[in-house]
DNA sequence: ATGAAAGCGCTAACAC
DNA sequence: GTGTTAGCGCTTTCAT
């Protein structure tokens, strides 16, 4: 464990600014005189040799018949050979490019997109304010667009229909290709509620309309992982602890347990009680079940937040994780199962992956395949301490 | 504490799909006919009456000339009538607005933006992979903006700089209006390498140009903070457990910490370590202050996971939170600070704040109020159980 | 293989 | 007040 001493004192020089409740330099007049020209950061001159530079827009932006110009050709013919697509000889070509990129210019988009209908970005909408599920999910989609040259403009919906709705429209107006739309949970919700005319996807929440196309994680089979994870290591008396019933994933969860059990001849051991998805709700859970005398050495928590009070719960009554009671947690959030000690076991639902392949599939349909109904993406066990089967 | 028993049995009916290691549409050639276009959503025929709708894009949509011709109005006319602006009589206005609204009209973004050379879009590139900090941003920016109809197309760098240099001239070729660069963490960083036609805003790690505008939280007044809150509680003997060294963060609690003891007329209570942002870091340090025997009644702790740490082994030693020591964290960690018992008091960046402010800025300087240099946005404590005063 | 011309949907002078 | 006319920067027939 690395350790060094932190430096001494220094004078408390700088202080906050904006200490107001709601700071913000749009609430007031800017103290600045209004100069009509935003700022502009200076920096890298394009880094290559100055062959005539042609004129250029009076943003200093090159357009496409600058190059043309500047290479001899015409302007269709530029675009052509941009394009390495269309019949141009391999010479002509080659100077435009080359032109081009000698004058940095730089293809304007938006004109792109009003010429072809096309722009090469998807609209994303989540209706999670806290971000847990949809971050990765997002970080996903960003991932697999990015490398296609697609960019992803996202709304925040925060869960009201409504305000979905007015995104979406808003999203279309700007000719985004396709749509996706990231839920909070796993529970099938409405489908949106717009004439969309390019493909949609859902993420993580389903559309409740099977013919909508939809990506969210197998929590039945994710269910059945932690009971045979546990059972592999060595354990047969498991006890679960369900999140909030209201959760559609709870359900899944203990679906796939018991089927799991069963397989393995197997019961839960002691009852099955949803109550939250909080460390509070693992603790009291655990605690019930110790004072019910329930003999348990295998737990399934269906969050990692509901294994931490598990734990916590365990070591307050003196039992040795994982050696009396192996603990295996749903989610396997970076920030909890890293902090725990022992590291704590758990099922992840693959969100960056859920996130990759609704942008992969929303490609694929505005490339004229569309997929429909709902895929259910396999869930991973990443094992940790807590269910080391060594001490078993 | 709910609790209810959880359904019982039922077949385990579906399975999942797709279960190769790198699953996906685009990978395989789609087993579906290919068919020409791509799916659409049917439901909600625009929720209005039928005026004479004239015509319609092949798409389905309805342009403003569309709607010229049935207001019989010329073109120019209808766009001005839409935007409630130049010199046009309240009837035509009003007449247009309505079949507008009764075609079901809805504006091309893209054509506006080609046309006016404002995008009313922002490009955000994050550098964050895990999203600890920077999703609050993210949301918050989106929160500010949404509000005003821009919409923020989002790019992640993953902390390259080359590939953020490629992200920021692909959005620059979107006409996004302004760039919102969003670091991981609060150390300086070295400007964005490209020629910027628009205003930038850095958000969380400021550009190391003061002549760049960059927001941030104010870390020396949150280490300041940390301690007044011990001392409100009557806390005297206070001991600090720095972050990672290399973390400028880290340097700032603790010079503002430092500050604030001084004022008192205290310093710190053995020696201020630095170590990491874990709970394991929280951990051994807090057994090793332990150990030495040094005698503190308050500890702040430069993150929540070394919080969490530190109130383990306070309680392994026996030692009872906020009783013994009341201990303080930073960060603000939803998921940590509500998981621990007792909750944890901690000191929030503000980092939705943090987001909200760029957004605001950067609409500033759009509309030629340029900002400029760094604003350190106070951060703010979150009192809970940790440092409740009663039991001092 | 190359070029001329007609838009994409909208805005913004400038006439009437 | 309202209409006419150019474009914004690029793609794309259709001639040549």
């Amino acid at each position: 464990m690395p350790s060094s001493a932190i430096a001494a004192d220094q004078p408390d020089g700088r202080r906050a600014v904006q200490p107001s409740a709601q700071p913000g330099p749009s609430t007031a007049q800017s103290a600045e005189p209004p100069s009509a020209h935003p700022q502009r950061t200076r920096s890298g001159s394009s880094s290559h040799d100055g062959s005539a530079a042609a004129s250029a827009l009076p943003n200093g932006k090159v357009t496409l018949a600058d190059v043309a110009r500047a290479a001899g050709v015409s302007l269709a013919t530029a675009s052509k050979a941009m394009h390495n697509v269309t019949r141009v000889s391999a010479a002509t070509r080659a100077r435009v490019q080359q032109t081009a990129k000698d004058m940095g210019y730089q293809p304007n988009a938006t004109a792109q997109s009003l010429a072809t209908g096309r722009s090469n970005a998807i609209g994303l909408i989540t209706s999670d304010f806290q971000g847990v599920f949809s971050t990765p999910i997002l970080l996903g989609v960003e991932d697999e667009l990015g490398v296609r040259s697609n960019s992803v403009m996202l709304c925040n919906a925060r869960g009201d229909a409504m305000l979905e709705k007015t995104y979406a429209q808003f999203l279309l107006s700007r000719n985004v290709d396709g749509l996706i739309i990231v839920g909070q949970d796993t529970n099938p919700r409405p489908p949106i509620d717009v004439d969309a005319t390019v493909p949609v996807v859902y993420a993580y929440a389903p559309s409740s309309d099977p013919a909508d196309c939809s990506i969210t994680c197998d929590n039945v089979g994710a269910g059945r992982m932690a009971v045979e994870h546990l059972i592999s290591c060595g354990k047969r008396r498991i006890a679960i602890i369900a999140g909030e019933n209201a959760y559609k994933a709870a359900h899944d969860r203990v679906q796939g347990a018991r089927a799991a059990l069963r397989q393995a001849g197997l019961q839960p051991v002691g009852p099955v009680r949803a109550g939250g998805w909080s460390a509070d709700w693992g603790r009291a859970a655990t605690r019930l079940l110790l004072d019910q005398h329930v003999e348990f050495d295998g737990v399934v928590c269906q969050s990692d937040a509901i294994a931490w009070g598990c734990m916590d719960a365990l070591k307050e009554r003196g039992l040795n994780v994982p050696g009396d009671v192996a603990v295996i947690g749903h989610d396997d959030w970076a920030h909890i199962v890293q902090g725990l000690s022992p590291k704590l076991t758990s099922i992840s639902n693959r969100t960056n992956e859920i996130g990759r392949m609704a942008a992969r599939t929303i490609i694929d349909a505005v490339d004229g395949h569309p997929h429909h109904g709902v895929t259910y993406l396999p869930c991973s066990v990443s094992q940790r301490e807590s269910t080391l089967p060594l001490s078993s």
